[in-house]
DNA sequence: CAGTATCCACTTAGATACTG
DNA sequence: CAGTATCTAAGTGGATACTG
């Protein structure tokens, strides 16, 4: 029996997919653009007013720290950055323990990368909001014609 | 009446979000970091091979180089970026219409931006790797241990 | 203090079918 | 050719309560 085109279709599909999931710059580009990721990175990058230098800082600190994280979002961003090594963890065996959370050299030169972005952004961040209104009104004039004759 | 604690933390919360809303490199950030927004932008930026030059391209084109991406992704993505003027859209009265499509100066910018991360991603890829499964080998022994007491 | 466990709400993406 | 419309499935984040 031979393939239809449907099963073809999802053949390339599944291969594709394995491409993606495989590629290093997409694994850490979704990773980065964790919502807490790029936070916890520069607290620990930067500090605490994200304009200093690298520092530990502890779990408490860092919830603190970032607002409107909630503690599972906070443990689980810290242990997949971790995991990677682009953080360190260490706990003090004191009563109550200790923990604290440090950048390693390799997370440091990925913040550094994504410093660039930020610098990217920040920099044209009034370009493309020129071109969005101006876009957005292109696209509204057809919409609002036919939104006033139908309206009543 | 006052306010109580969780109605503060609420508050908080609605700050913090529309901060991080406000955020230029987070809108970019999360923009860029969309299954397809890399892909179309590289096509478009670096040809259909990823590794030539700039080159107009047809939406059908793209989708089929683009594997696996559905024309409402397609569509979807492209109107994105066309509206924050990475990319260009210009479509030319035939029979059937033909449109192409083309990074703008800012969309090559911001591709050129991102590259870096690629560059780092694809230079530091090992030593991630490499942290990443001493990790889990790390974690796993104890749960191991767990799974082969518990098994039967 | 430093988390873990659980449940729920919501966004997003994919498949599919249809249109000017 | 170049899309739009609709429905559904799945991954993700958030609130909350509990633990060593």
């Amino acid at each position: 029996m031979t393939k239809t085109a449907s099963q073809k279709k999802a053949d390339a599909k599944v291969q594709y997919d394995a491409f993606l999931a495989a590629c290093p710059s997409h694994q850490l580009l979704s990773q980065v653009s964790g919502k807490w990721v790029t936070l916890v990175l520069s607290a620990l990058g930067s500090g605490p007013d994200c304009a200093g230098d690298p520092r530990p800082m502890r779990y408490s600190e860092l919830g603190r720290i970032i607002a409107g994280v909630s503690p599972k979002m906070l443990s689980q961003t810290l242990k997949s950055l971790e995991r990677d090594g682009l953080i360190r963890r260490t706990a003090t065996a004191t009563v109550p323990v200790t923990v604290t959370y440090e950048v390693t050299d390799l997370g440091l030169s990925l913040h550094h990368t994504v410093r660039q972005l930020k610098i990217w952004s920040e920099s044209h961040h009034d370009q493309v909001a020129a071109h969005r209104s101006r876009f957005d009104d292109e696209q509204v004039e057809p919409a609002t014609l036919a939104m006033v004759t139908s309206r009543r």
